[in-house]
DNA sequence: CGTATTCCTGGAATCGATACCAGAACTGAG
DNA sequence: CTCAGTTCTGGTATCGATTCCAGGAATACG
């Protein structure tokens, strides 16, 4: 008796239509050199046995798995959740499911989650890198890459990412001609390449301006940044204005401001990294910075693609304009010196 | 000469340490007959050639390929990135990785979504139903499957969701309490399995209390949530307080009140389903029903594993309770009447 | 009508890992 | 020393689809 498999393979179709196994392979891919009545036989075939071809088997002789890896630090995040969304969708088009894999940016999370994704020979990868030291594994598996959001350390992969480091110093040039002198920089880990080329966009124009500089780098939570708002916020380090370098930490130091019955923007200027949802609605609505998240990724993954089915192996780094959303938070009553 | 492949094989390592295939097998799945001997040699051949086996040929032989697929309508979503992160957490533990899906809601997009899942052999698959119609493609695909925030249409699939009915009824006569008595109900899709149970919470609760009924069920976007709120807020049909099914309508509706310059909660009640990010921090603080999204989705990936690997498979519905936030958005000044 | 082409078709080797089988090497008991 | 029982090992069939190749059928052309 014939064991009972879950599905029915290409040669049950092939003895179902009294054809031979290449035949019904031929049906399926094209259908070139088939006549039109056994096309329509295996057809039927493979109607009536409802066959599904595995992909594992045909990407073992293909050596296509029409699959791609994404790896980014947490899918919760808004930022890489709206990234995600848009790479399935440039993947779907091109017939290519995504794995998705969670990095929480720790190093060894993403080294597991990279080997995993090799040992299922995804045809490319998009990766949000956390670190370099997974650099070996990357160059022996020599499927196209492309990073995202930030660079690979040191090492000339292709790249797709906002220009943060003149966005943040857009950000910080518009709170000085505002009016603001003296701005303190909140970040959320100052280890991040992205926090590291913010706060150096920052610290330029602070710098360029001659202004004093403040910062408090490592406020991921929301006790570290209330300390850090209260601290500064009296004696003699007193500042006048925040930037916040990701969204999080904006909403936080609008919570905190609050609760503190600080005015913005009258007493304390509020500018903020990333956009979010309801930055517009709060009172007042806050100044950010946009980042083109949906190109990013977008472009991100037609790279991919492009290197997958034109064969142009992407290099260089992409680096998309972000803008300043003008609201209500850094000084609209600083009419006399509006900026736009 | 040997072709180049991308990745040795473990017959090249079978051959570098001078054993057989089956021996290296042998070593790589925990290593039983092995001789510390061999085991050694096998083990250097594998560093020294970076083997990483290739799961596509483990899986053909094994009937398993250790990844889930996960069909969610779209991961921007908040409500299902956080439920995908979440989901990611379990399979990852499990050591499987996730196919990621999106369905858009679309019925046509599901089906692809699924066949191209199935053709990848999935070993399971959590899915969001948007369409019943394709239940003949899961049942012959025979793998476990568990829904998630909306059952299987007519079909008794293991399904785990929050208790749309009792929240959205807790919700509505919460408002009844703080003594508001014309309550619209915004919906965004009407056709949605989650809006229609929590419309019918509501208009239950509605009708117990001897109240009328208004709704309008297909608020999608901005503009004719607008609309309809503007409405409902002048002539005959005024109301007094709103209930929003859904995450993007309590926004929307808040933002669209504020403009309006209607007083929240003295002149009109707000009240939503699903928390969000800033619902605690906007003015007033919005109420809400909140659903615990990881709970629901860690449980059902639970689920899922404990078919796949204690082989007990899943049936029936898990209804997670919700819980409901109470802030200020309606009716903190009914002090007389709080409901706790 | 014979011979070139073109069109179709079945069969077999192949991809990479596993599972089984047979046999080799070793152990210990009698 | 023999024989049974472990422990270890290499070889081979297998999973499901693709891709050759050889050859048969059909058509075209002189």
């Amino acid at each position: 008796m014939k064991k009972a498999r879950p599905f029915p393979a290409l040669i049950d179709v092939a003895r179902r239509a009294g054809v031979g196994a290449g035949t019904v392979s031929r049906v399926i891919n094209g259908g070139q050199y088939v006549s039109k009545r056994t096309m329509a036989r295996v057809q039927e075939a493979i109607e009536e046995l409802g066959y599904q071809p595995n992909v594992a088997a045909r990407s073992l002789k293909g050596r296509r798995t029409k699959t791609i890896g994404l790896v980014v630090p947490s899918v919760a995040d808004p930022f890489f959740s709206l990234a995600a969304g848009a790479i399935e969708a440039v993947a779907r088009d091109h017939g290519s499911p995504v794995l998705l894999a969670q990095s929480e940016n720790l190093p060894s999370r993403e080294r597991e989650q990279i080997t995993s994704l090799i040992q299922r020979r995804i045809d490319g990868l998009i990766l949000v890198p956390c670190d370099g030291g997974n650099l070996s594994l990357l160059q022996q598996a020599a499927f196209p890459l492309v990073c995202f959001d930030r660079p690979f350390p040191g090492q000339p992969f292709a790249t797709v990412l906002g220009d943060n480091y003149g966005g943040a110093r857009a950000a910080t040039e518009h709170l000085i001609h505002r009016g603001y002198k003296r701005i303190l920089c909140m970040a959320g880990d100052g280890k991040l390449f992205t926090s590291q080329q913010r706060v150096r966009g920052h610290r330029d124009a602070i710098r360029d301006a001659g202004l004093p500089y403040f910062a408090e780098l490592e406020v991921q939570d929301y006790a570290s940044a209330s300390d850090a708002l209260r601290r500064h916020l009296l004696g003699k380090d007193r500042i006048d204005a925040v930037f916040c370098i990701k969204n999080l930490i904006t909403m936080n130091a609008y919570k905190i401001l609050r609760e503190l019955g600080v005015e913005v923007p009258s007493s304390v200027g509020l500018l903020g990294y990333d956009d979010f949802e309801l930055a517009d609605t709060l009172d007042p609505p806050i100044t950010v910075v946009r980042q083109p998240v949906v190109g990013i990724a977008t472009r991100a993954a037609q790279l991919l693609f492009d290197a997958l089915e034109k064969g142009k192996h992407p290099k260089g780094t992409t680096t998309l304009k972000v803008d300043l959303v003008y609201r209500g938070s850094c000084g609209e009553m600083l009419a006399s010196r509006r900026y736009t």
